[in-house]
DNA sequence: TATGAATGAGCATTCATTCAT
DNA sequence: AATGAATGAATGCTCATTCAT
């Protein structure tokens, strides 16, 4: 749609020099913080350029093709961090219903922890789109997550530990009641992850798990 | 901060004539096209008149007193259809359990037979911010089904229904369940509400049922 | 410049019936409010309706042909009422030095007694203006107050009374010391209009008055 | 309610580079030009943009934060170079009737000198408000003059130089009789603003004198 | 690597006024 | 005598982006 004209670093690229990655993540982090105070619609080049003080929005636009360039930077990385976060907890479980349940209080783990980067997160996901209107994230991108736990539930029900249900409807359901977690965050002053994460954990296993088996 | 514009019919009250109905109507129903295909942030006045075929911008200034007006409208509208829609089939089914079933499918049944309307209600209530940042539907009117549904919950688990469990926990899972579909619907082409619907049923009735009952 | 196309009263004329007459009226008055509260530059017909209750901003322009015939009545009506009010005070007092006073002291009671007709008549006096930029009230009605001052002024120079100076010079200040009064009224909490207008009569005797005379 | 626009120059501060210094000089130079020609309520960002040959309003919005932010500058400038211009010519005159003739004469004579500058000033003064209908000059800048005219003439009055009198009253008539001086330069062709400063210091002069004094 | 300056398109909203009854 | 509906042209202002160092 649109070559870079300047000689930046804006294009994806991989041969970045070590201050313009630093400038890259503080402003990612100020957009972060952006959207998670303003939400999506509201998080201007200037908005983003008050709150990470930079001297200019022209900075932004030196490092970061276009907004869109800018938001999938900012998708990319909270998502790289809550893989990090998430990962290696729910691999601690190997067996299916011990693993999702770990998954499920992995995430919402993350979301008390990380609570301004993932408010972002859901709301870029939810809303970022391009000119023409399609998602700013490819669709493909944006079920990343989804597809995995479709395969997990999946494996479950083959090897017995889950019951026979449409995998792509529960894992619709377990994202979407994970990701409800967020808002609540926002609207409900005491709002507690973790035990939210502990209700959804008995729900689900009672939900997925195979009465007949073994 | 602002003062009432023309004299016009704007602001709600109760005595609007015939033609101004209708007028507002067909503002409310090209907002609500245009909210679904473009999403909140970019359905301006200009693209909804251009949906609407008015001859000016103007006529929806005329008819609303701002943009907030015209989202509430939108809002009350669509809430008030669903309303209409949903309530005899829930109350067709008095015990507990089949109410829940019934009103997980009446909501999925209505996504599916008014999609565009429940994308732009879901984007609407999700996105739309006062210029301070604050929602533009209290969170009380947003909450609202939801604080029926916990009531609900409460009341089948004290009739011995429902086993214990956090009810607001539950209600805000199944809602999100339920809400995920309309994006669904706008990302997957062959998608099922009603069979996602059915799925959900059988999850919630799993997940909410008191086995030591009867 | 326009014609009228309605059938309706709002050309001058003479020949007006009575409801006209009131509604012209209660419009006017409507008018005065809304400048005195928002300035000139901010009363609109759609505030000026507001104030009015009017159930449309359409009887305005019924009434009235355009804005400039709006705020000359405005004008006309302001002017009438000081006029009565102010024409038997000055004439009760035949001297020169005596008048100078007295019109002074009507302008400063009257200021006293109708602080909203007043300050809407001076922010119109020095706002009103033509699409063009030039003043919508003429130089002339402008100037007509000052012009009878100056004559008077000059009555006094030749019988005697008053020492020789520039009687336009003279009227000039007068008048501005007068009109400050309305901004003064606006701006500070407690001025006393009487008190100030006693300030002028010494004021402006002592600068008028011929030290060699008699 | 407002934020920070574009990372702009446009908050006040200090650390202006020249460039821009030099544009918010020609665009408050054409801003005084359009007040004097159309009157403060014509002054739009478009005709001053016209005037000052800018080739998009954007530059005013992108050098100033908002219309107040403009005006505001536009009454510093003035407020500014009169002063420059004025207090030496004051201060050259110790004794205190001397000195107010020298305050009479020297806005007179700026006036003569500055006739475009001082119409504006004195229309931005009197009619910029704010949204809320506030002055956008804070009253105490706009009585700023005042105020030190009123302490001059107590400062005579103690010393006998002055008659006893409303310090507060005679400085409203000497200030209110200067400003008009700009209304009769626009209204009147010939008008000697410098013959009219005269008249006014034989008036005040008089009005103020002592005469039992020494 | 960074930046100040500039830009045109777009935004919601207000304006006085006119059309049609 | 009154009025509900409509209208095009402006308003101040924000947007992401580009130019030129």
């Amino acid at each position: 749609m649109r070559v870079n004209p300047d000689s930046a670093p804006a294009g994806g690229g991989s041969g970045r020099s070590l201050t313009t990655d630093a400038r890259r993540t503080q402003i990612v982090t100020a957009t972060i913080e952006t959207v998670a105070e303003l939400g999506y619609a509201r998080a201007s080049f200037a908005q983003i350029a008050k709150r990470a003080k930079l001297s200019s929005v022209r900075l932004i636009s030196y490092h970061f093709e276009d907004k869109g360039d800018l938001f999938q930077a900012l998708v990319g990385t909270v998502q790289e961090t809550a893989r990090a976060f998430m990962q290696p907890r729910i691999e601690a479980r190997p067996e299916p219903a011990a693993q999702l349940s770990a998954y499920i209080e992995a995430n919402l783990e993350f979301l008390a922890e990380h609570p301004v980067e993932v408010r972002a997160l859901v709301d870029v996901l939810a809303n970022a789109r391009r000119e023409d209107g399609s998602p700013l994230v490819s669709s493909t991108d944006f079920d990343a997550p989804v597809a995995l736990l479709v395969e997990h539930l999946r494996n479950g029900q083959l090897s017995g530990d889950f019951r026979p249900f449409d995998a792509e409807a529960m894992a619709t359901a377990i994202r979407a009641s994970i990701d409800a977690a967020a808002n609540r965050l926002s609207a409900v002053d005491d709002f507690d992850a973790r035990a939210y994460g502990r209700e959804l954990v008995t729900l689900f296993s009672l939900a997925t798990r195979n009465v007949e088996a073994k």
